[in-house]
DNA sequence: CACTCGCCGCGACTTACATCA
DNA sequence: ACTGATGTAAGTCGCGGCGAG
């Protein structure tokens, strides 16, 4: 596992109520693929055994990628047998006709080379994606998928990253808003002692967009946003803590 | 030029299985 | 040996881009 656990654990649940729903709720029974319908697996046979490498990978690709077929993880083997620890990209096929799902683990060194190759493009041309596969001896599908699934994985890190941090704006402003809330409860009681308001220093701290001079706060109502202050909201939260945004968010922190 | 259609790649969501504590 | 949690390969669906007709 190439993340920590602290990385994945973390829920996106909003809150009580605020939990993301799930965009398909059916029952997912493992039915025939819609893509047989939709004409995308034109004269594959989706439960032929992997070719030797270097053969059929092309023919598969050219067919259009064979995309979501069914059974089409039966890879070839690497090193052989689904070992304990260094499984090495298990075979998997549904030749024993059971019509079961196996899984295929793909070897130390497999993962090593995809992850190296995600470092230099996290997407794959038609070209790319064979070439790896025949590398790895895999089918160009397993390439792909793991680069999907290795994007989803990204992303999912990097929104929990976003999520940690709005989560600190959030308690960074509450805690400002009590502090202002101070502020004003001695301002009203200071009205009964005039003279000692001169000794005060102003009681807000102005902020000012270099962009559009904007001054902040106001006593009226606040007109809404600007369009580049809206553009990369944590970037723009980021102001308010002592932190830098996000990797992913940038662009637009109003300075003080 | 606008349109329809099929193909394709991808993201989002989900399931099934392997592995570990 | 069993079990629940976790990680991940792969299936499914829907959408958008693109080229052909």
């Amino acid at each position: 596992m190439m993340v920590g656990k602290e990385d994945v654990g973390l829920s996106l649940s909003l809150g009580p109520g605020l939990s993301i729903p799930p965009r398909h709720h059916f029952l997912a029974m493992p039915h025939w693929p819609t893509d047989l319908a939709r004409g995308r697996l034109r004269g594959i046979d989706v439960n032929r055994p992997p070719p030797p490498a270097g053969d059929a990978d092309e023919e598969e690709d050219a067919a259009g990628a064979a995309s979501s077929s069914p059974n089409s993880a039966a890879s070839s083997v690497l090193s052989g047998g689904a070992g304990k620890r260094d499984h090495g990209a298990s075979y998997c096929s549904d030749e024993d006709g059971d019509g079961s799902r196996k899984k295929l683990r793909l070897s130390k060194d497999q993962s090593a080379v995809l992850e190296e190759s995600f470092k230099e493009h996290n997407t794959l041309n038609p070209k790319q994606k064979v070439a790896l596969a025949k590398k790895l001896r895999l089918r160009p599908r397993q390439v792909e998928v793991w680069f999907q699934n290795r994007r989803a994985r990204t992303k999912l890190k990097q929104t929990e990253v976003d999520c940690s941090f709005l989560k600190r704006c959030c308690e960074s402003l509450t805690e400002e808003n009590r502090r202002l809330h101070r502020e004003v409860q001695e301002l009203r009681a200071l009205k009964l002692s005039p003279q000692m308001f001169m000794h005060m220093t102003p009681p807000t701290t102005l902020t000012m967009c270099p962009s559009c001079e904007r001054t902040s706060p106001s006593s009226a109502p606040p007109p809404p946003p600007p369009l580049h202050h809206r553009r990369r909201p944590i970037a723009a939260l980021a102001s308010l803590l002592d932190a830098p945004p996000p990797r992913s968010s940038s662009l637009c922190i109003i300075e003080e």
